[in-house]
DNA sequence: CGGCAGGGAGGCC
DNA sequence: GGCCTCCCTGCC
C-alpha cells in the first residue's frame, strides 16, 4: 500500500539528500529509492511537496531514516552567519541529515578510507548480498546489511575479496568489538559528543573523520562536523580565519562558529564543495 | 604506468 | 602531542 507523507511545512529535497554522498544505507531504483533494515524495505519517492512510501516486511518509518521532524526553518536560522552559508543553504534547500543504521553506517565510514564513493557503494551492496539476510517481496530480493555477529565470522581473507584492501583488517575487528560489546550504540547515544567520539575511537579503523560521520549520519549527534578533503578545500577558501591543518582545532572551530547544527553546515558546504565548486 | 583517492595505524621524536 | 610512512585497489 502507497503511503504519503506531506511536505509543505518540511522541506525536503531526496534526492540531494540521498545522493550527496552522506549515505550508504540506500539505493536507487528508476526514480525511487529504497533502503533495507531491520526486516524491512522502505521505498521512497518525491513528486513536488508530497513524500510517497511503500513498506515490506517490519515497519520503517520515513519520517525518522529522513529526520523530517527536524526543524529546518530553524536550522537554516540557526546557521545563518554569513553571506556563503546562507547562499549554500538558499541554493540546496530541502538537503537533510539522514539518520542511518548504526553498524552498516560504521562500517561503510572505516571502509571510506582513502576510497572513492562509488567503490564504497560497491562494497556496502557486495558484502550485504554475500552475508546479509535476503528477504523476499514481491518476486523481489532484498538484502540487509549483515549483522555484527555474523561480519565478525568472515575471515579476513574473504573481506579482501570484496576489494576493500587493508581496510578488511579494520572491518573484521571492529565486527568483532561490537558483537561483543566493547562499544554499544544504547551507551554512545546517552554520552555527549566529546565522550562518544573517544569511544568510537577504540574501533579500529576509526579516527576523528569516521569517528564524527558516524556521531553524525546514525546517532543523531547534529553538532558533529565532519572534515574530509572536500570539506576542507572549502573551509580553506572561504573561511581562512577559521582555518586550522589538525583536524580536532578545525572541526572545533566551525562547531563553535556554527553551534548545535554545525552539522547540516558541513552537509551544506559539503554539497557545494563537491558540486559547484572549481577546486 | 605513476600517482592519487571521502583516513587511519603504528612508529618515531 | 605532532610528524612521517605505509597501506589495497581501481581508475585516470
Amino acid at each position: 500500500m502507497t503511503e504519503k507523507v506531506d511536505l509543505t511545512d518540511k522541506p525536503l529535497d531526496l534526492r540531494k539528500t540521498l545522493e550527496c554522498g552522506q549515505t550508504f544505507s540506500w539505493r536507487k531504483n528508476g526514480d525511487k529509492y529504497y533502503t533495507v533494515r531491520n526486516g524491512g524495505v522502505l521505498k521512497v519517492w518525491q513528486e513536488g511537496d508530497e513524500l510517497f512510501y511503500e513498506n515490506y516486511g517490519n515497519e520503517i518509518d520515513p519520517r525518522e531514516v529522513l529526520r523530517l521532524d527536524d526543524p529546518l526553518e530553524e536550522v537554516y536560522q540557526s546557521l545563518g552567519k554569513d553571506d556563503f552559508i546562507e547562499r549554500s543553504v538558499l541554493a540546496n534547500r530541502g538537503l537533510r541529515i539522514v539518520r542511518d543504521d548504526f553498524f552498516s553506517c560504521l562500517i561503510a565510514y572505516i571502509t571510506s578510507a582513502q576510497m572513492q564513493i562509488p567503490r564504497i557503494r560497491r562494497f556496502v551492496r557486495d558484502v550485504s548480498e554475500k552475508y546479509g539476510k535476503p528477504l523476499r517481496f514481491n518476486g523481489e530480493e532484498y538484502y540487509e546489511f549483515p549483522k555484527p555477529e555474523k561480519l565478525a565470522e568472515v575471515s579476513e581473507e574473504d573481506l579482501r575479496d570484496l576489494s576493500i584492501g587493508y581496510r578488511a583488517e579494520y572491518v573484521k575487528r571492529t565486527s568483532e568489538m561490537v558483537r561483543d560489546g566493547t562499544v554499544e550504540e544504547e551507551k554512545l547515544r546517552k554520552m555527549d559528543y566529546a565522550e562518544a567520539r573517544k569511544e568510537l575511537k577504540k574501533l579500529s579503523g576509526v579516527g576523528n573523520k569516521v569517528a564524527d560521520c558516524v556521531l553524525l549520519f546514525s546517532l543523531d549527534f547534529t553538532e558533529a562536523f565532519p572534515v574530509d578533503t572536500w570539506v576542507r578545500k572549502v573551509l580553506k577558501e572561504k573561511y581562512p580565519e577559521l582555518y586550522d591543518k589538525k583536524y580536532k582545532k578545525l572541526s572545533e572551530n566551525m562547531q563553535d562558529y556554527f553551534g548545535n547544527y554545525a552539522g547540516y553546515a558541513q552537509e551544506y558546504l559539503f554539497y557545494y564543495g563537491r558540486t559547484c565548486m572549481d577546486l
